[in-house]
DNA sequence: GATCCATGTGTAATCGATTAACTACGCCCT
DNA sequence: AGGGCGTAGTTAATCGATTACACATGGATC
């Protein structure tokens, strides 16, 4: 900077002015440093107009697992509303573990993040009360943590769940295996409540972990159990159910039924096309990156609770119904 | 750091060697400064030691595509790698624009990132120049640029390519669809050549541009034209085309036989399973990741080039041979 | 012509760390 | 006792920007 200061026969401070579109600087002056800026193929330093400004403009995102489609889309979401209001977003993978979800969060807030968007892993509020009490705006994403006191922005699938428990049980299922989320998780206890009080004590429930292997598992002990129909909570163990069953060349729905809580590009694809609750994960990337945003300008935005929809292709049988 | 100094009792100095590592400090200053800083909560400010010492262990990472599970898995692994070499990654979203790719090349260095992992929208060399003139460390990712003076790392489906021409050409095939990249993506250019020069003339090439919907016109355009086989360059055209192929009622290999590059871990599943050319995505990643890493070590790493495998699986009337 | 204001630019403090150069304090040896 | 030396710790410069404040210049006003 101060080469193009010089260059341009004027101070630092106006070579800065100019930068920042300050309303004092002479035309001709302005283009004598832009002139000269070109010239010398100047980019200022981010970090210390960060360190000076104590802005970064810069949000961060920790989500559990950037495998997982569900998140990748949020991300993607959660970028593009960020990159519109002029910000970047550094993501960080916690890859479904409290541990690593907490160094990162650290990292993030060293780094002087302006805010924080944070799936978290488990509903332990430990790490949230640490960034608040380090008075980083924070907000939550998909799942909250007990005794959240930041906004929420998180898709309810209440009226869904209760629906697709409804359909089943009309079909007369009287087995329902349920491969839940982690018990500690907002998303994997909220979820399994609604079904398993909907099913009214029809449904045996597995938990797994967010991950295609566990998904394997569960159906498998389902299966073995006796279960006719399935509901898996999430679409990685969805993949992980899937294979379970085509492994042991069971036909869906006539063999068992099948419902996927998220719903992906490639189950309409499927025979029979997968039955999904389909969760906003667009709306939900961009609410969340919206409140942070507004957060940070010190407004105080409300939780938002978009709503997850039902989606039936025919892998529950409702062809037969 | 100045309000520990002073609970400690000790120079500012002082705190930051503590925190450094540096062997000066007394076994007893050190407890005196650690225990202020656990007291105090304190932070470092990561921007300002950046500052000083020119170096954020970051790492930058620009893709095409962060929906795109090719790329996901990529990022995820050069995460892993470099986490556990202490670095950090940031991930910028290029969605196949070139201009959205430089502008996130730019923030990144304006940010002062270590070094940079960039897979090029397009094989223009001009960015890749920008970077290296600003004597940041670069290497490629996937895809290459003309005339490119850094490492790259990338997968080879040459030899593959070769098998499934064989294999289509051996089953009978004489109109044979192609689904291929951009011909300004070095990925999109050469499979294309390497598979036409295979076939011999039977070939008819499309050219998508990476994403889903360009995957079921140009099949649609395919299949109008009499294809009784389609190759897909990527796994979101192959998502297309696969939908197109199902909207279509055709029956795969029947009515169409049907390969695709890049594996995903859903293909399995579908009926009959599909045939790809698996790439060494998790390898690629890592390998990107730990040369760059040398690069900035001030090593001169080599070119990095793994082998994509084909893996028979069934839509390509593997059973019919 | 002196006074005052507006306007454009420069000077220097500052953000929060790192680190070279220096100081102070013992300890040992002759 | 005094000189030399190693060690623990301090002082202050520095990274590259922003910005409050001071200063200079020129035109308007009386």
């Amino acid at each position: 900077m101060k080469d193009v200061a010089q260059h341009a026969g004027v101070s630092t401070a106006t070579v800065s002015r100019v930068l920042n579109g300050h309303a004092a600087p002479t035309p001709e002056t302005r283009e004598r440093v832009l002139a000269a800026i070109e010239e010398l193929g100047y980019r200022p330093n981010a970090l210390a107009r960060s360190l000076r400004t104590t802005s970064t403009q810069t949000l961060g995102l920790v989500i559990s697992d950037l495998l997982n489609p569900f998140f990748a889309e949020i991300a993607r979401a959660v970028e593009d509303e960020a990159r519109s209001h002029g910000y970047c977003v550094v993501i960080g993978n916690a890859d479904e573990s409290a541990e690593q979800e907490a160094t990162y969060v650290r990292t993030l807030l060293d780094r002087r993040v302006d805010g924080l968007l944070l799936c978290p892993a488990t509903d332990d509020p430990s790490l949230v009360r640490e960034v608040s009490a380090g008075g980083v705006p924070l907000v939550l994403l998909d799942r909250t943590v007990r005794g959240a006191t930041c906004p929420v922005v998180r898709a309810d699938g209440s009226e869904a769940l209760t629906a697709l428990a409804r359909r089943l049980v009309g079909a007369g299922h009287t087995r329902i295996g349920v491969i839940a989320g982690p018990p500690n998780t907002s998303t994997g206890r909220e979820r399994t409540d609604v079904l398993t009080a909907a099913l009214g004590g029809v449904a045996q429930v597995v938990h797994g972990d967010f991950r295609q292997e566990s998904g394997s598992q569960a159906a498998a002990k389902l299966i073995d159990d006796g279960a006719t129909a399935l509901v898996v909570m999430d679409n990685l163990m969805g993949l992980g159910a899937l294979g379970e069953i085509r492994a042991r060349g069971l036909q869906i729905p006539h063999d068992i039924a099948l419902a996927v809580f998220d719903d992906q590009p490639w189950f309409p694809l499927l025979d029979p096309p997968i039955t999904v609750i389909a969760q906003p994960t667009v709306e939900m990337g961009r609410a969340a990156a919206r409140s942070l945003l507004a957060l940070i300008n010190g407004q105080q935005p409300d939780d938002v609770r978009l709503t997850a929809k039902l989606v039936l292709r025919g892998s529950c049988g409702e062809a037969e119904l």
